[in-house]
DNA sequence: TTGTATTAGTTGATAAAGTCAACTAATGAT
DNA sequence: ATCATTAGTTGACTTTATCAACTAATACAA
């Protein structure tokens, strides 16, 4: 049974080993032309679209401004379309055009491909407990 | 049985998740005049020192150029000394100061405290389970 | 030993990323 | 109607990070 500064040491030791873990697999966003705040940008309007840019920021935590001009670039690059909401004219609603969502699926399988190989050198039986590590720590720190 | 496609969004969702819990857990250095790079230097250096900044680099994923400013400015507030090695004349060996292992408590203590806040909503047999996912995770993807 | 490659660290120049406050426009609330 | 709040934009700025060129010291092999 451990003390509680033990277990602080331990959750700091695997936060640090995480966070090395995570930069490795967004290594790969080095080569695209996109930034890792960029693909989670993409990634929310492709999960939620079409979004406001306040719904986005209620699922990553970024400054306003920065995420309008970013929205503002992906528009004139044609990876989004904007429309303003019907309901409310302040929103603008934001969704992946075919440009839009053939970047995401590029960057999507390649985030997939990272994973794929880490999850190479795990037997079937591995990865489904590794898995389930994850969803326990989620459902602990969730409540 | 989860099959892969499954296994690899149920991680890619952990890791979503935990990319935010990070990004609280950090938020502390916010109030701070230091950055989490710096306040991972100044960590590796506690751990190691005397410590090159050869050697911080590899346990911190960090630009060799910016780890050199970094420690400049370091010394340049106190917080480390350096000295050349006797055995090699290339390396240089920076060590904590008293200002410097001040400071290094300080934002030592808030890191812990922010896990602490974290662990009081969970019982001390939760606490251990979930030290035990973690070292699970590290001993299924470190081998 | 001498030349060649490698390693450690520094610096200049620059780019990318992020922050903050002021601002407009639309809507909500009393 | 007025006042407060919300959504988003923009300008100005700082911080953070990257990259290549460079010096100096050491290793290594002929």
């Amino acid at each position: 049974m451990k003390d509680k500064q033990h277990i602080i040491d331990d959750i700091r030791a695997f936060n640090r080993y995480y966070t090395g873990l995570l930069g490795l697999l967004n290594n790969h966003l080095l080569d695209s032309d996109y930034s890792l705040a960029e693909a989670r940008i993409l990634y929310e309007i492709h999960s939620l679209q079409p979004v406001s840019a306040s719904q986005i920021m209620s699922n990553i935590v970024i400054d306003k401004g920065y995420l309008s001009r970013v929205l503002k670039q992906f528009e004139k690059s044609g990876l989004i379309s904007k429309q303003v909401s019907s309901e409310d004219a302040r929103i603008t609603l934001v969704s992946l055009t075919a440009t839009g969502l053939t970047l995401f699926n590029k960057l999507n399988s390649a985030s997939e491909e990272q994973i794929a190989t880490l999850l190479n050198k795990l037997s079937s039986k591995e990865q489904q407990q590794l898995v389930g590590h994850m969803q326990a720590i989620r459902t602990l720190l969730s409540d």
